[in-house]
DNA sequence: GGAAAATCCGACCAAAGGGTCAAATTTTGC
DNA sequence: GCAAAATTTGACCCTTTGGTCGGATTTTCC
């Protein structure tokens, strides 16, 4: 079914038009998916925000499965890349404190990766449950050891590490994922700006932080 | 052009097998826009999935648009009137709590809703926007006014109050929007547990409550 | 019980969709 | 400079899709 073009022959060494090209295509087609989820969307669609002729996006990538999956391919290995290796002598504060800046960076300069991300996800993830089963279990399952030995050490206060990375996802891909419902209730017109991820990055390692013990316990204001 | 069927003008005291019937075409778009969005689902899919011709979609709610508009107004009227009313006399933590409950029992117990409303929040809520800027945004405003007064009469410590309703919804929804990606990474094979929302549901009211200064700080293991 | 209203539903239609093709043009490698 | 390879593109094809229609069946109401 797929061994009519076989991309895997392709030298790749030159081909520079071809590199060119398929990056636009899979740009546009980020926008595209992000936006309408893989079955909304239309090739002609993606051709259009490509400028390209619909011809040319079957000429580089055959079918429009073909070409999501390396969309989101692209995408996962930038979520994986994405993260600083951490080790168990690192400083837990600035350890998570560092991790979700860098989420939040992700959330403010590339919110469509995350929406195709996200839509994927809403549908039952048919095309991506081996990596969720492999390598990104694996990453939380090698990460919240390191969180978990780091109480055992005594350098942070007890907590549920696996819900831990799941709700710094959560709320740092929020941003991205929902920035409309955000801009909205907060009255922006034009789109969230910069001070507002800066803001709820700030919050966000707060609220982290201040659960694992890592920030004073907050005065409240006497009666 | 949507002066032909005047849903209005009609009787609606009667019409038992039209209720029965609206009911059943929603319950199924509910499932079918959930997981394909709305220009991926079908209005054959919707009828397949109601066990009904197609043509009875279209006698019932005149266009897919309208059978969406439909679903999503039921799914805000859902979103406004679980939350139960707060006033300022109430107690922080127990308060904070419950709202945490109530959400976690909507995401454990109507996924599908909630996944329609990440889909039209993904593509930018072109049909919500109105609501998200009103009802919604006066709704963040009059409850985060109330934590505000919390933190003046000392009554909790000062936290980010906006931020933390935004949060809070982002740890509670990621349960049902993102239910497949926790059930891989923890290992689920026939998806999540009753005793995972639990779990989920205990670290979530930790975090806010710590970070409103509502629990003790965890104590560190000593060294 | 019977006529009017409501409901059901197979058959149909025009538009949009994914994908193909072959001829024309450009680029590459020598 | 030129032949082979790569690229471009409009026209085309068949399937899917949203939506319509009209006649059959059921329900309602007196």
């Amino acid at each position: 079914m797929s061994d009519k073009k076989e991309t895997t022959t392709e030298p790749n060494s030159q081909g520079r038009i071809r590199q060119e090209n398929k990056k636009r295509i899979m740009s546009a087609a980020e926008k595209v998916f992000a936006e309408n989820g893989f079955r909304g969307s239309t090739t002609a669609a993606i051709a259009d925000a490509a400028g390209l002729p619909k011809a040319n996006i079957h000429y580089y990538f055959g079918t429009k499965e073909e070409l999501y999956r390396a969309v989101v391919d692209d995408i996962v290995e930038l979520w994986l890349s994405s993260f600083r290796e951490i080790t168990e002598d690192d400083d837990p504060a600035s350890t998570l404190a560092d991790y979700i800046r860098a989420k939040m960076e992700l959330s403010r300069n590339r919110p469509e990766a995350s929406r195709v991300f996200a839509n994927e996800l809403i549908r039952g993830a048919p095309r991506i449950k081996p990596y969720l089963s492999g390598d990104l279990k694996n990453w939380v399952e090698s990460k919240s050891a390191i969180l978990d030995k780091w109480v055992s050490d005594g350098k942070m206060a007890p907590v549920d590490s696996t819900r831990l990375i799941f709700h710094i996802w959560a709320m740092t891909q929020t941003w991205a994922d929902f920035e409309v419902q955000w801009s909205c209730i907060l009255g922006r017109q034009n789109g969230l700006e910069d001070a507002d991820f800066e803001q709820a990055t700030n919050s966000i390692i707060t609220t982290i932080l201040r659960n694992c013990g890592l920030l004073p316990l907050p005065e409240r204001k006497p009666l």
